[in-house]
DNA sequence: GCGTGTCACGTACGCTGTACGTACGTCAAT
DNA sequence: ATTGACGTACGTACAGCGTACGTGACACGC
């Protein structure tokens, strides 16, 4: 019996296995043993096919908060998270991130998060805001590790791979070596740290002006496992 | 007489007018008034226009680089320079950033702001670090702004359209007034400060350890090209 | 005149999403 | 038992897609 969890399913296998491009409505069809039109008696058009499979691997962001963690280190597991299941389906991810869907799929996560920056102590408005800063980080660093046509592949993003003259871009050209690769998880963690220490300054600052006091700039988080001063 | 460049041209405006979904090359041959084969003499494939589109509007950003201000302030600057850009082309924006291009299109940009960051004080391994942290921040804030269907559009990219359910999303739910407004402008200014600070305080530790202090856990590599993979 | 090139163009093929009509199963009311 | 309504699967058909291929017009050095 055919549905839409299973039309849905068979459309992201599709797209781990042969590419966002090898989707067509025939083809899943054909994946599933069915004709083409009883997909639609499921699924209103392949826009919306796309959205349901958006929301479903969103829904698959795992969630193993530990509430007796410090708040800075339940930032960087949430954002693990995000990325964990980017990686799991990684040319799903560029789905994703190209629609918009304004679904409730993804709501768990900004609720976990919300509470996380809250308990932080950060108000409403800064909460927000910290959290579509994470996002859009968290978002940008993925599209620049999934993002690549062909599926796993360590090319860059952002330089050139031909040789590149040193005389118009003396600096790229120096730090060539350091362009053309890229560890992506050192360079996630590199970036993720330095947001959750941002946040935490600004944390401690919120709580320092709280307490009356003439705010020291640091001394934020504490106690957290994290550590990495520098 | 047909060329290249009017063909690209011809694909921004019309993915500007009537979105990405629109473009295609008998349309963008009608657009120009020729037939369609007559563009392949001047572009190998759609995939190819695609990607010459996303370097025209990558090649398009301004660069008015005040080397008198200081880095931060340049930082800021850059940052802003692309945002403007991604705000004149939206759709063709998110041309831009789904599809990984290795040309040497946005090199220039590259150049500039590694030179900024060598200049902030950071060496090479940190500069790029810094970058890459930054186009991931600036990526991602510039596809949820832009990132929406029809045109315009205040919603909202990861929070409901409609009610949500207070028991299930307390969080959410108390911070629903802020979730649905977003000022474009000010969140991407909020995420860009704090960035600037985080880089700056990273900065300031790093000259303090260059000045004969007690040298944090990292440290290595001065100056050197040599890799040296962590 | 004559190759040789470049460029615009038309035709054709295999693909796409999907509107529409049809056929078959199940179930409720008669 | 008969009927009718309904949901589901399916086939056909159409407009549009990217592009391989062939054709013809024109400009060139010989």
């Amino acid at each position: 019996m055919l549905n839409r969890n299973r039309i849905v399913t068979a459309a992201v296998e599709l797209i781990e296995r042969e590419g966002a491009d090898a989707v067509s409505m025939r083809r899943i069809a054909a994946e599933l043993g069915v004709g083409v039109m009883s997909l639609y008696n499921h699924v209103p058009s392949k826009a919306a096919l796309l959205d349901a499979v958006a929301e479903d691997v969103l829904s698959r962001i795992g969630f193993t908060d530990d509430p007796s963690a410090h708040w800075t280190e339940r930032v960087r597991i949430q954002a693990r998270a995000f990325r964990r299941i980017a990686h799991h389906y990684p040319r799903s991810t560029m789905v994703v991130v190209s629609r918009q869907l304004s679904s409730t799929a993804g709501l768990l996560p900004v609720e976990r998060a919300l509470a996380t920056l809250r308990e932080a102590g950060f108000d409403g408005r800064e909460a927000v805001r910290m959290l579509r800063m994470f996002i859009a980080y968290v978002v940008g660093s993925l599209l620049r590790e999934v993002g690549v046509t062909p599926t796993f592949a360590p090319v860059r993003a952002d330089a050139s791979i031909a040789e590149v003259d040193p005389a118009l871009f003396p600096v790229v050209s120096e730090l060539r070596p350091h362009l053309d690769s890229c560890d992506h998880d050192e360079e996630f963690e590199f970036g993720l740290e330095l947001l959750v220490q941002a946040m935490a300054v600004r944390a401690a600052a919120r709580a320092d002006a709280q307490a009356g006091r003439g705010a020291g700039e640091r001394g934020g988080e504490r106690a957290g496992r994290g550590g990495a001063r520098q």
